[in-house]
DNA sequence: TAGCAACAGTTGTTATAGCAACTATTTTGC
DNA sequence: GCAAAATAGTTGCTATAACAACTGTTGCTA
């Protein structure tokens, strides 16, 4: 591994192409009115996967700290798109799941996620996927 | 290009290591006690290598948002590592470069930067950084 | 079984992200 | 030349990120 390679800052990389997503996203969510940030989709899309969670499972399926579910899942409570529901054992325990609105907008909103993801992918191929995957994993896992 | 493989959730995976790399950056800043944060260090970085910039180069060079620059670049300043200089010419511009202290804080902490770039990249070789790199620009080009 | 550690979740605080609206300049177009 | 548009930067607001400290509950163990 050479040193200027080691120096080349992929770090930024990462970030400028994650930023790049992101606001392309919120901004075709916003161009439709689906009133809901990315975010706040990750969880709904979440949710739909698993039915019902915690909020602790919620935050390792999504890489995010558990103040921030909690704050995100306060907002999706608001907006009326989930629902908590106590655990009659354990009391301090609380699972969420989507409301009927809640699915409604998951089935609203799911085919431009579908679409922005083709987006995303156009010229690049399977194989790519799998590099891409095999060399995120690696830093992952590198990374204490 | 098949469908499950548009499915998959590369969003989650790009967030996901640049969290653990952001996290693991921050950690080590803390712990040798270098009082910045992975941000603030980008910026200063930045100003290293161009001497002397204005805000709106900077959010170009970082990906940043205007705004979030004219933040950061205050924190910066009242640290005492960058001193804003007003051009004679146009009075609406700013010019931003490191103090003294600034360049010294540059030196200190750019070698653990090193260290831990090389932490990120161990068992990949210069051609998945190549790799990397293709697909990343290729996601971002595709991106409008 | 009393005490305490571990766990689930919330709240406070600081920092980054990004949009909108604002001030203050400079440039453009007629 | 002068009004309008463009540019440079700041401020207000809401959302996400992460740490610390907190409440309340459960489990463990001497």
């Amino acid at each position: 591994m050479t040193d200027t390679f080691v120096s080349n800052p992929s770090f930024f990389k990462l970030d400028a192409t994650l930023k790049k997503l992101r606001n392309y996203w919120q901004k075709q969510f916003d161009a439709k009115q689906k009133d809901i940030t990315v975010d706040q989709w990750l969880l709904v899309e979440n949710l739909y996967k698993h039915k019902k969670t915690t909020h602790n499972e919620l935050a390792r399926n999504t890489s995010k700290d558990i103040t921030t579910i909690s704050r995100i899942i306060e907002l999706l409570v608001r907006k009326g798109l989930v629902q908590r529901e106590a655990d009659s054992v354990d009391r301090r325990k609380v699972y969420l799941q989507l409301t009927p609105a809640g699915v409604e907008k998951y089935k609203d909103v799911k085919p431009m996620v579908h679409d922005m993801r083709k987006v995303g992918w156009k010229g690049l191929s399977e194989q790519d996927y799998n590099e891409l995957t095999r060399i995120l994993d690696t830093i992952y896992e590198n990374v204490p």
